[in-house]
RNA sequence: GCGCCCUUCGUCUAGCGGUCUAGGACGCCGCCCUUUCACGGCGGAAACACGGGUUCGAGUCCCGUAGGGCGUGCCA
């Protein structure tokens, strides 16, 4: 069976590595088993969710080369939402509770003080019909609790329930139950809460594998409970660690330069970069500068994801990008190139990537062999650069050129090493650091050569 | 507080009782290449959280301690 994944991020807010660890996963298991991957906005919470998030997250996506096969919204689906509530009330398994969040607060707290796990006590399944219209009468309404299996046991004595599942990442999982609390599925005002939607729309997309972060396994505890209610075959269940920043504190603490659009915008990565980091952090599998999402996909292995949480360095991205960009050949990049004006042909690119930490210096380099360039050289290095005017070869130029440049100067000032080259590199490119000279030279050509050499000679 | 999970070089990790004088990757350091900086090539330093068991033998199994993560919501 081919496998069916799904992305569910919230519209509420900007994509982070973490959420692209979790949607990556999501779609490199569906491509490798040749099955669908689905976006689905949970997006049920009307008014948090924001149509600007939606487009920020699909052009995320996009961007990092992750195409939906399909696009769902919950918020189009409360009619099957609201079928699924109508099964589990006619089951006996969702029950209406009158508690204020206040009540359940101090109830809580109450049970924590005592040591005791803050399990809510199904106060509300004791209420007679007549409490329940007392209730309604004065105007309270109703939330829905799921009443979660027992084992068949008093609900007011739950027994041990273990859930348990093999889950892909962490083997097997065991859950006990009776140590969570009912799950609230409908709200007062009749709006569902995570929880259901959830597993209503794996059910129905026909979801075959949920990954996601290890946040959710009690979740899947409960959920797998909800599709056991549902009659529905519940999906395979894969649950990976969660990264945190070197400080140990989670990704989203710091979304400011760390979502994936200030990634791309402010710090000019690309993004396989993203990808590979997102991806392999956390693994047994080594960061590499991996050339493409397929390439990628062989390296990737659920049963490869540690069980531990990893620590995540945003200072590495800016490193592994370098090596992102020097694995990309002119073919790869020529369309980018043009479009940044940056565009110097094969001969340029092969010279300057492997000298590149973002793709943007690649328009700093054109503008050194194609533009102006302004040197700045101490007094001392004039003699060298004298002598390099005077011994500039004639065209035609190629690689080897410079070396011939660089013996002649040597032979005329006696200048060698570093201060041969430092003050030729200065005042040709401009920089004190960068490719070879070698294939620079013929490439910016001598007329542009004497010029600047002449400039820098004054 | 309670529950679940986790703890090997700076970081990500391999290791599933003897083959571990603990392997790899990134980073770091050095050397080479380059008559330059960088790129590249080669090499080096660098770790089993602690304490008890079990065993002929423990990084590997068990218990405890310490530390970390997650959960414990009418958030997702």
């Amino acid at each position: 069976m081919k496998p069916v994944t799904r992305f569910a991020p919230s519209p509420t807010g900007k994509i982070h590595i973490g959420n692209v660890r979790t949607a990556l996963f999501n779609w490199l298991f569906a491509k490798a088993g040749g099955g669908d991957f689905i976006l689905r906005f949970d997006d049920t919470d009307l008014t948090r969710s924001k149509p600007e998030f939606v487009e920020a997250i699909e052009r995320d996506l996009r961007w990092l080369g992750i195409g939906p096969d399909r696009v769902e919204f919950q918020s189009k689906r409360f009619d099957a939402y609201q079928a699924a509530v109508d099964t589990l009330i006619a089951a006996g398994r969702l029950y209406p509770a009158y508690e204020t969040p206040d009540e359940l607060d101090r109830r809580r707290k109450r049970q924590r003080t005592r040591g005791l796990p803050p399990v809510y006590d199904r106060a509300a399944l004791k209420l007679t019909g007549e409490e329940k219209t007392e209730l309604e009468a004065e105007g309270r309404k109703p939330h829905w609790r799921f009443l979660l299996d027992n084992h068949g046991g008093d609900p007011f004595q739950p027994r041990p329930t273990p859930v348990i599942w093999n889950d892909l990442c962490r083997g097997e999982q065991t859950i006990d139950l009776s140590a969570v609390s009912d799950p609230v599925l409908v709200r007062e005002d009749g709006t569902y809460l995570y929880t259901l939607p959830s597993v209503v729309d794996d059910r129905d997309m026909s979801v075959t594998h949920v990954i996601r972060g290890e946040d959710h396994v009690t979740n899947t505890a409960v959920q797998l409970d909800l599709f056991k209610a549902l009659g529905a075959d519940a999906p395979v269940f894969a649950h990976h660690n969660l990264l945190t920043l070197p400080s140990g504190e989670g990704l989203s603490k710091r979304m400011g330069h760390l979502s994936i659009e200030s990634l791309r915008e402010e710090s000019g990565l690309e993004p396989m970069t993203i990808a590979v980091a997102a991806v392999l952090i956390g693994t047994s599998e080594a960061v590499a500068p991996y050339a493409s999402l397929s390439e990628l996909e062989t390296h990737f292995d659920l049963a490869k994801v540690s069980r531990a949480p990893a620590k995540f360095d945003p200072e590495d991205l800016s490193r592994l990008n370098g090596r992102v960009l020097q694995e990309l050949t002119y073919a790869d990049v020529a369309e980018r190139l043009e479009a940044v004006g940056a565009d110097g042909g094969e001969m340029l690119w092969n010279a300057i990537r492997g000298n590149l930490v973002r793709f943007a210096d690649a328009k700093d380099w054109f503008d050194v062999v194609n533009g102006e360039v302004e040197a700045e050289v101490e007094a001392g290095d004039a003699p060298v650069i004298a002598a390099a005017v005077d011994a500039l070869p004639a065209e035609p130029w190629d690689d080897a050129t410079f070396k011939t440049l660089a013996n002649a100067v040597k032979n005329l000032t006696g200048a060698k090493g570093k201060a041969l080259f430092m003050p030729l590199r200065k005042a040709i490119t401009g920089r004190a650091s960068g490719p070879e000279m070698g294939p620079l030279l013929p490439l910016i050509g001598r007329e542009k050569v004497i010029s600047r050499l002449r400039a820098s000679a004054q």
